[in-house]
RNA sequence: GUGGGUGUAGCUCAGUUGGUUAGAGCGUCUGACUGUGGCUCAGAAGGUCGCGGGUUCGAAACCCGUCACUCACCCCA
């Protein structure tokens, strides 16, 4: 439907049901995750533009053609965050992070970046991610793969593939750089026009090209890992054993690329089948990055999981999306005097905590149960001139009809006894 | 940014080679002896056929443009 209240390109409104899926997943990742130690950090949607470029890198196609950039009144770049780590990072280094100290935490929000949409990719998506900042090592990069995993699995998705692969540190960069150019300049003439780009700007991704014409010489490329030093071979071996370790079922994807520079080391990626075309699911690795105004890195391995998609992947195995509970009670009210009645009554129940609905216009009694029956009441309060008089309340159980009168003043505790028994 | 597909009622969609007052299902509302839901039956409301132009005696249909949505490429979550 083209109407002009349809949102904008890309964004989306989340109502009933779908929103309850929504819930669900953000409470089990809050749930999970405090498991694991960490706690919620809720950074701004806006940022400062060069937290991102630096933080990215300003070679990155997200940084490069992706980012809702503008100045704001004062005239000051402004970017709404086109992913989540950057801004964790600038909050964190805000905070201050003692040396040798370690910070948790995760984080649940919209991003935006501006692409064209296709199934399972929004201009606003949404992303749960963590962050274990501060420390290095080969059992806490595992362990967060490991968790990311047990998240899935608490949302319902078991059947994921797990990828992994080194890109080793800053230090390795320009020789296994070089080792590339050096194995792709022969083949160059043969390249799609994005890999002759590639070439210049970032040589790895030429390893992720999907074109047909470019897989033999993509074949052929040494394997990153046999470019990286030794330091870096052993910190990824070491983590592929903690993983062996924790039993947790993996596969080494030499082409692995990932398309932020900030990382180092290990990268991984969960890829699903029932996604469509975009069937990575969730991302991450250790990561470098770098803050506006500072030379120091700061430290940290995590990955982000894209809302949409899980609910997609929840989705193609049938994971039922939780429906709307329906009302414990509506209250029919027949005739003026029972309409204000009514009013104070669904007060007094709904502060005993009951989930209440009461007419409103005074329609017909058909119209009113007919209105019960779609609200999927379990309970029915009738009310009229005869009720009002006797100091009664007719209440119908919509299940079986049957229909009781209950003095007025012990409606509250006679439906409670029947609510709270099931 | 580049290609393909699709825009008809609140929703999902029909609409034959252009031909009278544009349909169905679902939903909504009303009614079927006085104050009783679901099932059934009867009825009602609801549409600038995305928008603009063109062809034609006549356009929802054909042509051009435009906008929107959608899928895919690129890239990523």
């Amino acid at each position: 439907m083209a109407s002009q209240w349809e949102p904008l390109l890309g964004t989306a409104d989340i109502a009933e049901p779908e929103v309850r899926e929504w819930v669900f997943v953000e409470n089990q990742a809050r749930a999970l995750f405090s498991r694991y130690g960490y706690g919620e950090l809720r950074t701004p949607v806006i940022e400062r533009t060069d937290v991102f470029v630096r933080g990215l890198g300003d070679e990155t196609d997200v940084v490069k053609k992706e980012m809702y950039t503008f100045e704001d009144r004062g005239g000051r770049s402004v970017t709404l965050r086109p992913e989540g780590t950057a801004g964790v990072m600038r909050a964190i280094a805000n905070q201050g992070l003692a040396e040798g100290e370690e910070r948790r935490v995760f984080y649940m929000g919209p991003m935006f970046r501006g692409e064209r949409p296709a199934a399972g990719r929004r201009r606003q998506f949404h992303q749960v991610g963590v962050e274990a900042v501060g420390r290095a090592a080969p059992l806490l990069d595992a362990e967060c793969i490991a968790m990311l995993l047990h998240f899935l699995e608490e949302v319902g998705i078991a059947d994921g593939e797990l990828l992994v692969n080194s890109r080793g540190t800053a230090d390795d960069r320009p020789a296994a750089a070089a080792a590339l150019k050096e194995h792709f300049t022969p083949h160059l003439a043969g390249l799609c026009e994005d890999c002759r780009r590639r070439f210049e700007t970032n040589v790895w991704r030429m390893l992720d090209c999907k074109v047909e014409g470019c897989q033999e010489a993509i074949r052929g490329a040494p394997a990153i890992m046999d470019l990286l030093g030794a330091e870096s071979k052993a910190y990824f071996a070491a983590v592929c054993a903690c993983l062996d370790g924790l039993k947790v079922p993996y596969r080494v994807d030499p082409r692995l690329v990932r398309g932020l520079d900030y990382y180092e080391h290990t990268v991984f990626e969960v890829v699903h089948s029932g996604l469509g075309a975009q069937n990575a699911l969730a991302g991450g690795g250790r990561y470098a990055l770098f803050l506006p105004g500072s030379d120091r890195p700061v430290r940290g391995v995590g990955f982000a999981a894209g809302l949409e998609r899980l609910l997609l992947a929840r989705a193609s195995l049938g994971q039922a999306a939780a429906g709307t509970p329906g009302m414990d009670v509506f209250l029919v009210s027949l005739g003026e005097r029972a309409l204000a009645a009514s009013q104070l009554l669904a007060a007094e129940l709904r502060h005993a905590g009951l989930r209440v609905l009461a007419e409103t216009t005074g329609r017909s009694m058909k119209a009113q149960m007919r209105a019960a029956d779609r609200v999927r009441a379990r309970y029915t309060l009738i009310r009229g001139d005869n009720e009002l008089d006797g100091g009664t309340v007719l209440c119908k159980a919509m299940a079986d009809g049957v229909q009781t009168p209950v003095a007025a003043g012990e409606v509250a505790a006679w439906l409670l006894a029947r609510l709270m028994s099931g």
